[in-house]
DNA sequence: GCTATCACG
DNA sequence: ACGTACGTGATAGCC
């Protein structure tokens, strides 16, 4: 039999907008949402692969009005406009579909379901197996020997489905198929706004329905006075008052299966994909794991053929001897395990195994490296004793400038993106044949000759993208911040790598072992507190006893459970003597975990320090991260977990010399409003926050309190993160009413941030970013989005990303400045950390007063602002005492 | 792989 | 009526 595919294609781009839109929220660059389209297409995929059906099509709804509208004023109305994220995918689905040759339903005054339901009876008459897919449940009534409906079950990252035939349906819920119309006659439906019985849920419509089969035979026995078992008081009267609207909502519920289709003239046959068209389309979409599911090629004759010509064009080969790095002002290059191949704008030039002297060659001279994750090589150089020069295009610094939001920069997806070339699609297909030709061919060989291929090609791409990447930056404003900040700033962060932070071993292992005994004794006091032994790690298990065993009250829930953190069990403090072992627990074994024998490990045996990874891609703000280890957030609010800075200190002669901007994202603020209350009181060097206190809470400065001062400075916070008086209210514990009033008092005493929030906010929406002092920018699509959060969240990030970028900004040029003047100075003192707003240098002893006289200096001179940058140092032996 | 928690600026 | 403070990374538990 053959078989018939078809779709609803609003109801299933619905459930994948849904599905996915959790997970990820996929887009292009520019803000195109594609999460619906590649939801839609992976379980459309699988089904093709799986069913492989002769005919098929997808319905889609239209806009006008249904039979069902005209028949009932209500059908639909209290529906929702779909959002817009998903209505701007249903166009290009539609040119997607067409690119596939799969046929696209739609009819004026009929839904897509009715669309199904005629396809389904068309099916049964003329002997098709005709599969229904759908995530609508309506559709269940269309089910019969011949006709299967599959609903996906939606699932985050999988495509499963349930294939609904009629003995699915009777057993999942006891009736015909086709009785689904009469459970819509007494219950109705809210989402469509169909009435059914009033007081008539489901529960009683699937008892009645599966007792009489039909409201016809209830409606019969109640007309003619019989009695009805079952059906009495209340229920009873509610059916005979509501006769009308039950006969309504059963005929608005049954699918319409006489839609003037012409199936003489309809060809809904499964046709080959359009390989340009949809290479095009996916190129555009940046959808490149479909282009690689289907293995579709770049063509001349596609719109694309630029890239096209990129992927076929003969490159010229020579040998690496003739290359000469002094010849040619640039050239890109691509280094993987023990090969390395060179590009120099014509000709392309492959070693491997590079000696030491070779890599010289290629590295050491004036000419401009343009390379994929520059910083790893120069340290890799470093470490071999080669110390690379104009090392200045990095394309994953220039890929996040102008885009900093991505997860990740991958080389095969910049180089998909900007040149729309998939590079590894002729690769695939050719290993299957390796493996058919292996006995013939050496395979080592020809998989030696592919992959040296794959490099060249690699070296080619990167040049190529460079090109782009480098108009692009300069378009955009940015070229100066990358050229003069970003790039050189990627060598200072490769040393700082290099140099790493001298660790006491012993001192680390001796906190270990208190540590542990720590533990075990309050795991002994908890399990003792409890009443039974339970794994205090987890906060299902801890739930379970405070909550249950214990009976404390629940403060607050998480979606899988109670919520057991700190600020919970801060309120719980008097209720059960368990709470603060508990505290102390969570304490003393995130110190264990985290800082120590998480750290242990990280230890380099060799020099005996920790070489933290110093991230330059990865904030959406243009701050730096750091891992293994995170040297970002090594406890200091709590004195015991402050204590740990003692085990990170100089080596002999050298001491740390440890200096940190004063308020700088304030300062910033400041001069970016240009507030000048707030300007003023910077200029004075007044306290901030105890200013802050005194105007919003109406008292002379004489008269803050500490209290106050608190307040305040959360509000100044607030205020720098895109204040919210929900979010300021919880913050500091207090009412929202009061959190809006501070909130108002402070604009009023700083009416130029105000004016200058809105202005961020404003700018934002019109440009679809935000920008910092140096022009380091942020896309925000989310700010125009229908939802309400996430056009809020979109709001509060046009605040307070600028802000957090400049002083970012700031640090990065510091940073650059310092680490110049140490080297041009032949200083021995290295910048080790950053760490947000704080610099540390392990400084030789006899340099510390000129190290720090250079260090603070750099800091507060990066750039003149109308307010003064201020940074304060200190020396000790140990991050502890400097900090 | 996701969730909850907690460490930092 | 609804739920939000901004930016990160590491660990443990659990599916």
């Amino acid at each position: 039999m053959k078989k018939l595919v078809a779709i609803d294609g609003n109801s299933i781009m619905n459930r994948a907008f849904y599905g996915i839109m959790n997970s990820k929220m996929l887009m292009t660059s520019e803000g195109v949402y594609t999460n619906a389209i590649f939801g839609f297409l992976s379980i459309l995929f699988k089904l093709l692969n799986e069913e492989n059906p002769e005919y098929i099509c997808v319905a889609f709804d239209l806009k006008a009005p249904t039979f069902r509208h005209k028949r009932y004023d209500g059908y639909k109305a209290t529906r929702k406009g779909m959002p817009d994220e998903l209505r701007m995918q249903m166009p290009i689905i539609k040119d997607i579909l067409k690119a596939m040759n799969i046929k696209v339903l739609e009819l004026e005054g009929y839904e897509a379901d009715d669309i199904l339901g005629t396809l389904a009876k068309y099916g049964e008459e003329n002997e098709f197996d005709v599969l229904l897919l759908t995530g609508d449940r309506d559709a269940l009534q269309l089910t019969s020997d011949k006709v299967t409906v599959r609903i996906p079950t939606t699932r985050i990252g999988k495509t499963e489905s349930t294939d609904y035939t009629p003995a699915v349906v009777k057993e999942k819920f006891g009736i015909e198929p086709i009785e689904f119309i009469q459970i819509k006659g007494l219950m109705g439906d809210t989402s469509d706004n169909i009435p059914g019985v009033s007081g008539v849920g489901e529960k009683t419509a699937f008892s009645l329905i599966t007792k009489y089969h039909d409201i016809d035979v209830i409606y019969g026995e109640l007309d003619a006075g019989n009695e009805v078992e079952g059906v009495k008081g209340k229920l009873k009267e509610k059916l005979v008052a509501n006769k009308e609207l039950a006969y309504l909502s059963r005929d608005l519920g049954t699918i319409f299966r006489e839609v003037p289709l012409d199936f003489e003239t309809l060809d809904i046959s499964k046709k080959e994909f359009n390989n340009d068209e949809l290479y095009d389309l996916f190129v555009k979409l940046q959808l490149k794991s479909f282009i690689e599911k289907l293995n579709l090629t770049a063509s001349e004759n596609s719109e694309n053929n630029e890239a096209s010509k990129l992927e076929n064009e003969e490159l010229m080969e020579k040998k690496f001897d003739e290359f000469d790095a002094t010849n040619v002002k640039e050239f890109s290059y691509y280094w993987k395990d023990d090969v390395i191949s060179i590009y120099d704008g014509e000709i392309v030039y492959l070693k491997k195994n590079p000696s030491n002297d070779e890599l010289k060659k290629i590295f050491e001279n004036n000419s401009l490296k343009i390379g994929f994750e520059e910083k790893e090589d120069y340290l890799k150089l470093k470490k071999l004793g080669v110390k690379a020069e104009n090392m200045m295009f990095d394309l994953t610094i220039a890929a996040y400038l102008l885009n900093p939001s991505k997860s990740t920069y991958k080389l095969d997806d910049l180089i998909f993106e900007t040149l729309g070339i998939l590079n590894d699609v002729e690769n695939k297909n050719e290993q299957t044949q390796l493996t058919l030709d292996a006995f013939m061919i050496d395979a080592s060989e020809q998989d030696n000759e592919k992959n040296n291929e794959k490099l060249k090609k690699y070296a080619k791409y990167i040049f190529k993208c460079k090109e782009k990447y480098e108009n692009e930056l300069k378009e955009k404003e940015e070229y100066k911040l990358f050229n003069e900040v970003e790039m050189p700033l990627m060598r200072v962060l490769a040393e700082m790598e290099y140099e790493g932070v001298l660790v006491d071993k012993q001192m680390l292992d001796d906190y270990s072992v208190s540590l542990n005994s720590k533990v075990s004794e309050l795991t002994k006091d908890i399990y003792e507190l409890a009443g039974v032994e339970f794994n205090i790690n987890s906060p299902k298990q801890l739930g379970e006893v405070l909550f249950e065993k214990l009976q404390l009250p629940v403060i607050k829930k998480t979606k899988s459970g109670y919520s057991t953190d700190s600020e919970v069990l801060e309120k719980l403090l008097d209720d059960h003597p368990i709470v603060e072992k508990i505290l102390e627990y969570r304490t003393m074994s995130k110190l264990r975990a985290t800082y120590v024998d998480g750290m242990i490990p990280l230890i380099n045996p060799e020099t005996k320090r920790i070489h933290a990874k110093f991230n330059q891609t990865v904030t959406a703000t243009g701050r730096i991260s750091c891992t293994e280890p995170n040297l970002q957030n090594i406890p200091i609010r709590t004195e015991l977990g402050r204590e740990l800075r003692k085990v990170f200190i100089a080596k002999d002669g050298y001491l740390l010399l440890d200096a940190d901007y004063s308020q700088v994202e304030l300062r910033v603020l400041a001069h970016m409003s240009g507030d000048k209350t707030m300007i003023d009181a910077f200029n004075n060097d007044d306290d901030i926050h105890s200013i802050t206190a005194s105007q919003v809470f109406n008292v002379p400065l004489e008269e803050v309190t500490k209290q106050m001062r608190s307040e305040a400075k959360a509000v100044n916070f607030g205020i720098v993160y895109g204040i919210s008086d929900f979010g300021l209210a919880t913050n500091i514990n207090t009412s929202r009413k009061k959190a809006k009033i501070y909130i108002e008092k402070y604009f009023e005493t700083y009416p130029k941030i105000k004016e200058y929030m809105d202005n961020s906010v404003a700018n934002c929406k019109e440009k679809g970013y935000v920008e910092t002092l140096w022009g380091r920018r942020r896309y925000v699509p989310e700010i125009n989005s229908n939802n309400y959060n996430v056009r809020q969240f979109g709001e509060r990030v046009a605040m307070n990303a600028p802000i957090q970028g400049t002083a970012a900004d700031i640090i990065k040029v510091a940073m650059v400045n310092i680490e110049k003047e140490l080297r041009e100075k032949e200083l021995e003192s290295k910048l080790i950390l950053q760490v947000h707003d704080e610099l540390v240098i392990e400084t030789k002893e006899e340099e510390l007063e000129i190290v720090k006289e250079l260090l603070v200096r750099n800091m507060q001179n990066v750039i003149k602002l109308s307010v003064e940058l201020r940074a304060d140092a200190n020396v000790g032996k140990t991050w502890y005492e400097a900090h």
